[in-house]
DNA sequence: AATGAATGAGGCTTCATTCAT
DNA sequence: GATGAATGAAGCCTCATTCAT
């Protein structure tokens, strides 16, 4: 590791740095300190590259919608797929992010909102958009069901089985056949 | 107000103080020190009551937990319902008190969790009970479906759509629908 | 034990109660909450007996100093001991005390000094006044040591071998016999 | 004095004004908060310095334990010095050290011990060697008495004589003729 | 650009003492 | 006489942030 390094390069140390300690010890208690020493920079360096621990905690929370959102967002607009294996595909997506992630995840999301909600609206613009284009193709049948609501019950809902790792693939297939019962997906 | 209390009062005061704390500041944010001026007393007074500030806030959650899973408790032992109807009525209850004291709520849970994982739990066995006992009834068809994951997901799901407030109603009889739909209870 | 007492047997208790915490867990941590409790009493009644902590503790003290001076004041007087004699009945009866009273002792003595200083001028005088009559008898050959240098001797020395409790027996016969050796006792 | 030093610099500050104030005011009197004020630095920066007020206060007495064996080791060691002469230097120069820092020797030494016994082990080794020593070569007499006993007994009794400071030289020839009694040194 | 000593407000907790009952 | 709730100052420690170098 050279001692000059382009900021570029020292951001992301910064930010890989504060992932690992986010992880092993929550968000909480990643204090600036930490975070430097195990970047290996100076304390009063981490200021050379974010205006403040909570700008600092926001990029970690953007950094991990980024990559949340990313395939997702390939999968949605992949014209060969039918909606209803784009729901899988998403959720699956999701689900084995969650679990490689796991306590990053929920270290991060679960702390107090640092950052903005754009990144939360446009994973609910991503999966409403699947849902709305699929019922409205005639795949799924919301039966009188407000999408919203059904959207938002299944933005959280995947979010339980991802706790019990004992069997995550059974976990993910059983998820897709819930979003698809909720969704009315015609088998 | 005078200045003695018995320690039940006091004791109460200096919760409800933390409570109106925690959701308008968050539960990291709530000091000890800003308890006792939210409850008019000093602040080593908030000792006379509460081991410590992890003992303080565990208080909150249990408070919280209690209220949550009293009615529940009622719902599932009485004898007169359906086991559909059980679900209807829990998700309901659960979602109303999400809606009343939504805030709370989440600044509560949203909070590493300071105390036991025992309230919890017992969230999870009286719904669990009730799917179990819907679909050894026949109410309910899982359909191969891994009854724990369905628990997790809708423990987790009816969440979401307590975030938007404008038609409770309408979003009470939607999470009830997406229940049954989710169990594959017989209309 | 009756509700009420009369002050003299309650302050007793206190003290009692005092002396047990204070040898269990030392002066400084001995707090007034603590020997409320320990003696069965309100807090608050503490200083219907005491001035205040250090009035209790300067008791303590007082306590312990007139345990350790009664006796050999009465061996000093006693007319039927050669002054060796009594110079030997005095180093046993402390060290026996040491040994007894160890951690109390220590606690006591080693803290802060919260009381006036006459006890110890009192062992100061009552060992002094051996020293010079044995000397003047003839039975103690100081050989031009100055008095009070070895009256300030022995009373540090002999607390060190107080420390080990292997043997006390032994512990006490070989101080008798320094202190010989330093006041040139005649064997 | 400029706002920025060394570590050491700084360091040794703080423990200037932490000896100051164990003389002062006591051991335990000593809040982190004096020595901050009394250093002319923040309350927080002590802890860049030291871990904890006990760190801190094991400094200073390792500091004075450091002191008060460096030259009676050297003592030992000189191979032209018989053991008696050994004896004499070392008395005195613990007494003279304790004259010069008598305050401080006591604050700090009749504390409850912060930190390790090692120094202390130091000191009886250095005196018990000279003892065990001096017997074997014939210039000590201990005529039966148990080494061990002798030396926590001289360890002790020399710290008497230091607390009367009308005339230190006298003191020391007193104390080193009473270490030769006690050891049964051949004049 | 980089450092790290320094700050100072704020956090939790203890405790001797008081005083209304 | 006795209580124990209440106080408030003081104690130790942490940490985001600043700034002289």
């Amino acid at each position: 590791m050279g001692r000059f390094q382009s900021p570029e390069v020292r951001r992301r140390q910064v930010l890989d740095a504060a992932t690992r300690l986010a992880v092993e010890e929550g968000l909480e208690n990643t204090s600036v300190a930490k975070v430097a020493a195990a970047a290996g920079i100076a304390k009063g360096s981490i200021y050379l590259h974010f205006d403040s621990r909570q700008d600092l905690l926001a990029a970690l929370q953007a950094d991990l919608w980024a990559q949340m959102l990313e395939r997702p967002s390939e999968i949605a607009a992949d014209q060969d797929l039918s909606w209803a294996a784009k729901l899988d595909a998403v959720v699956e997506h999701w689900m084995r992010f969650e679990f490689d992630y796991h306590d990053l995840y929920h270290a991060v999301f679960h702390a107090v909102t640092t950052g903005s909600d754009e990144p939360l609206e446009a994973a609910r613009t991503l999966l409403g958009d699947v849902i709305t284009a699929g019922a409205q193709a005639g795949e799924f049948d919301l039966g009188g069901l407000d999408e919203g609501i059904v959207l938002e019950f299944l933005l959280h809902g995947y979010i339980g089985p991802c706790f019990h790792h004992s069997d995550p693939d059974a976990a993910v297939a059983n998820v897709q056949q819930l979003f698809r019962r909720a969704t009315g997906a015609i088998a």
